[in-house]
RNA sequence: GGGGUCUUAGCUCAGCUGGGAGAGCAUCUGCCUUACAAGCAGAGGGUCAUAGGUUCGAACCCUAUAGGCCCCACCA
């Protein structure tokens, strides 16, 4: 209390030092303690090769203020943090620097490049844990953990081996998608489409006629966006229903260029309705002709490189390109008159998220993940709510994916990533899946052995993060005491990549869920709603907001307004708002701090140092009304963040310290803090124990949101607790409600927002006092006004207040402010301009009468008196009878007036 | 093709189980009032996209329409 808090509030220095100071009092790390509740989150691992960007701030914050929340309930919070080695992406990244220095991955060999991988892993992995501790992040460090450490290496194995003695993991060979500059396959979701400018080749094949030529007359039309394909075509299809082409059943088509025969097979799959009803078949280079294929068991012709160029089965073309194959193509059909026209057509092509590249579809040996059975608890948890899904319309999107489950290619032409446990004998080529490279062969006695050279997608030990990170496969004190985990926070654009991953994988391997809830958040887009990206450079960097207008801001800024599963614009306005707030709160800290010292000095006591038992009965109405306020806030803030409501809670908050403490509050009690009659101390005692204690505990609530600021204020308001970290989160209490002073500050507010719009309506010189009347023939208003006498005469700029029962020896001319139960009359020295106060009352009684007229419309309708709550009912009798009140005061001001 | 979602003040968005429309920013007026001008006091501004329906009562529930965004499928 004896530091000297500056004007306006500066995050820097404050926030680095309280951040080493939960460091250093290990007020994050979380041990097993089986006589607290656990609380734990598992954080969405961070790639290594990442920068703290918005989305990772918002999911970030979100966690934080959860586990925080929690914390100061009195859980055993814990928040479970890491990094994730992004097989891919890093590898993507690593390829790129090592083409800077003129040196490819098959340069370095795999051993090479899996050592500069790891380099890379401690230059790089470190730094996005640093950007979280600047945003704040309570995450237990001490349990930092990798997917690719040892633990986590462990459990992919694991499930790994157990997965495919089970037979849910197998190899086979399937159309699979192919990333030709990637060089690896890649699963469905990894699969983007997107709309491309493209052509519509009409292109005729011949039939073969009864001499097993083609024929120089009969021609099969048909339509692609994929010529060059032809080259692996296998057959044509019609539908069998299709009449055009029943005289055809049985008869073969010339495949030109490649010269040879092909069947023409009917199949469902071919919709009559579309160009000519007629499709060629590709079985090795398109998923559908694939499945086609395999039910009329056509050869499957792979025509291409795994670089996409044309291999041998491409004749004359090999080598080629598949795009310069396919202009040729064209050509060379033009040529031979097989080319019907040309069309330009948009259409989607599958490109690989990560590079952009057009995926090309080819049939590959390949590991997969069977998924029928796997899924049916996963989608099952959610459907009976075991699993809860935060906001529900998030429901459809997990069923959409559950219920069109295909079978998860996880291998990966990688080297950075987790290798696939499986060895083939050097012998016979048996295949064995083991934790271990085997020492002999079960078939053939063989020895020698050579493991596959896969990796895993990456996705599928992030699948595992929950449990894997607490230990497993191990069976370690912390899995069994903080599984399942509780909430998860992620963002719904990974929905299929992960959390439904995670949540098969915690049934099939843990036999529980991994989470109960799963809380959603949508994208943060700049100003102008665009997804914030590098190629527009539209991005908005945390760490620099953080910088300039400190972490609170920050947090604050992407937490209000926003609701859960719904994209935010970030602007700097927005930015500059929430530092406008943390500054508010820090100068309200600063100014009953600085009472506190100066009440102090004159006193030689500390009167506001006491019990709310000691301090009760000095409690003035206003003190009583700002400690019920508080309580109903802490009941609704706390229902609110109990019920994921985040955006909803921090704005009441805000509300509250604002407009009701600040505005309010402070205002009301500045008179008694200055008053020096020195005859007794007890009112200010009573304000300044209210002033601190509604601080303190309007700092506990907002402390998960802005963290560093209500800790600063928390410990130089008082020193008994060392932080508010570990503080006990408020909880409502019910000998601190007041409705009879809610309701008689209520009345004064009323009237002080009368007397200050007449006075701005007026002119009135905010300088200029004015004496006041309340006349009022209710003993109980009358009170109300003299209890709190002091504070309305300074919040009303007035000049002396006297209440009274009627308005005898008031000026007939004094402007007038009708509130429930009273009319304060404001007599200004000179003649104010009666008609004008006429006019007012009447706009005033106009108003009146129009609520009347709706109150009473609703009361006399009979069925809304049958079927309306009670309540409701008695609410509505209420404002009749307040509205009734009002209107014959002002009717009689009126008469006054007009007499 | 299927599904989701949005349309609320000039702008960006809240509005939790239906019960008299809110915030921030912007605008206008007046204030350097001894916590804060990053502030204080006051004001203006909305047929809650449109049309129906359910209900005593609809921004909220249902249906249709228009426009925007997103996801899934991939008709070659």
């Amino acid at each position: 209390m004896s530091r000297e808090l500056a004007k306006t509030y500066d995050p820097k220095g404050i926030e680095e030092r309280l951040y080493q100071k939960w460091l250093d009092n290990k007020y994050f790390h979380a041990e097993v303690d089986r006589t607290k509740k656990p609380f734990t989150i598992v954080i969405p691992p961070p790639n290594i090769t990442g920068q703290l960007h918005m989305g990772h701030a918002l999911d970030n914050t979100m966690q934080d203020i959860l586990i925080r929340y929690k914390r100061m309930q009195g859980y055993n919070a814990l928040w479970q943090p890491g990094t994730d080695h992004a097989s891919i992406a890093t590898e993507v990244r690593i390829i790129e620097k090592l083409k800077e220095e003129g040196i490819s991955k098959e340069d370095l060999g795999r051993e090479g490049f899996l050592k500069r991988a790891w380099e890379w892993k401690e230059e790089y992995g470190g730094r996005i844990i640093g950007q979280l501790k600047k945003l704040g992040s309570s995450c237990d460090w001490d349990r930092e953990r990798f997917t690719m450490d040892e633990g986590c290496n462990k459990a992919v194995t694991e499930v790994f081996c157990k997965m495919h003695e089970k037979g849910w993991i197998y190899k086979g060979s399937r159309i699979i998608n192919w990333c030709p500059v990637c060089n690896t396959s890649i699963s469905d979701a990894e699969v983007e489409y997107e709309e491309q400018a493209g052509h519509f080749w009409h292109i005729k094949y011949p039939l073969v006629d009864e001499n097993g030529q083609p024929s120089r007359t009969e021609f099969l039309e048909f339509a692609t966006t994929r010529p060059e394909t032809m080259l692996g075509d296998t057959a044509v299809a019609v539908n069998p229903n299709d009449e055009r082409y029943a005289h055809l059943k049985g008869r073969q088509v010339w495949l030109p260029i490649v010269n040879k025969a092909i069947p023409i097979v009917e199949d469902e799959y071919v919709d009559m309705e579309f160009g000519t009803g007629v499709v060629k078949i590709t079985p090795a280079h398109d998923p559908n002709d694939f499945e086609v294929g395999r039910r009329h068991n056509l050869p499957e012709v792979n025509i291409m490189n795994d670089d996409a160029t044309i291999n041998a089965n491409g004749g004359k073309y090999e080598g080629l390109d598949r795009y310069e194959a396919r202009k040729r193509i064209v050509e060379e059909l033009d040529r031979e008159g097989l080319l019907v026209r040309v069309e330009n057509y948009s259409h989607n092509v599958g490109t690989h998220d990560r590079c952009g590249t057009t995926i090309e579809p080819l049939i590959k040996k390949q590991w997969f993940v069977k998924m029928d059975e796997l899924i049916k608890p996963a989608a099952e948890a959610v459907r009976n709510g075991e699993i809860r899904l935060i906001p529900e319309r998030m429901n459809k999107i997990y069923f959409n994916w559950t219920d069109n489950i295909r079978d998860w290619c996880i291998s990966r032409q990688l080297w950075w990533g987790h290798r696939i446990p499986a060895y083939y004998c050097d012998e016979c080529g048996e295949t064995v899946v083991a934790k271990e490279m085997p020492k002999v062969c079960p078939k053939c006695g063989g020895t020698h052995f050579t493991q596959d050279p896969d990796t895993l997608d990456t996705w599928f030990s992030s699948a595992l993060w929950p449990f894997s990170t607490l230990g497993w496969p191990e069976k370690t004190e912390e899995l069994d005491y903080f599984y399942p985990t509780d909430v998860l926070v992620t963002g719904y654009d990974i929905i299929f990549f992960w959390v439904i991953r995670m949540i098969f994988s915690g049934y099939e391997q843990m036999g529980e869920k991994p989470f109960h809830t799963v809380l959603f958040h949508g994208l943060v887009r700049d100003s102008q709603g665009r997804k914030m990206s590098k190629s527009l450079g539209n991005g908005i960097d945390p760490l620099e907001i953080i910088d300039k207008y400190g972490a609170d801001a920050l947090r604050l800024t992407l937490i209000t307004g926003n609701a859960p599963g719904n994209d935010m614009r970030f602007y700097y306005e927005r930015v500059e708002a929430s530092r406008n707030f943390a500054n508010k709160v820090w100068n309200a800290a600063r100014f009953i701090m600085m009472n506190m010292e100066q009440a102090e000095d004159r006193t030689g006591v500390r009167g506001w140092e006491a019990s709310y038992g000691e301090i009760k009965d000095r409690l003035e109405p206003a003190d009583k009304w700002i400690l019920s306020r508080l309580n109903t806030l802490v009941r609704d803030v706390t229902d609110n963040i109990d019920h994921y409501e985040l955006g909803i809670a921090v704005q009441k908050v805000y509300d509250f310290i604002w407009d009701e403490f600040c505005d309010w509050y402070i205002e009301m009690v500045k008179p008694r803090l200055y008053r020096k009659d020195g005859d007794t101390h007890d009112s200010s005692d009573a304000a300044l124990w209210t002033l601190k204690n509604v601080l303190i505990d309007a700092m506990k609530l907002l402390h998960p949101y802005m963290p560093f600021i209500t800790e600063e204020i928390f410990c130089t308001i008082q020193s008994e607790e060392e932080s508010i970290m570990i503080s006990r989160w408020p909880s409502y209490q019910a000998d601190r409600e007041y409705p009879e002073e809610e309701r008689a500050i209520g009345l004064m507010k009323e009237a002080v927002r009368g007397i200050r719009n007449i006075r701005t309506q007026m002119n009135v010189a905010p300088s200029r006092k004015a004496a006041v009347f309340v006349v009022s023939d209710s003993q109980e208003v009358r009170r109300i006004f003299e209890e709190g006498r002091l504070f309305f005469a300074s919040l009303a700029a007035a000049s002396g207040v006297t209440v009274q029962a009627d308005k005898s020896g008031i000026a007939e001319d004094a402007v007038s402010v009708v509130i429930p139960g009273a009319t304060v009359y404001i007599p200004f020295a000179e003649l104010v301009d009666i008609s004008a106060e006429i006019e007012r009352l009447r706009k005033e009684e106009k108003r009146l009468e129009g609520e009347l007229a709706r109150v009473n419309g609703m009361l006399s309708n009979e069925r809304f008196l049958s079927k309306a709550p009670e309540a409701k009912i008695a609410e509505e009798r209420a404002k009749l009878e307040k509205y009734t009140q009002m209107a014959a005061q002002v009717r009689e001001r009126l008469a006054q007036l007009a007499g």
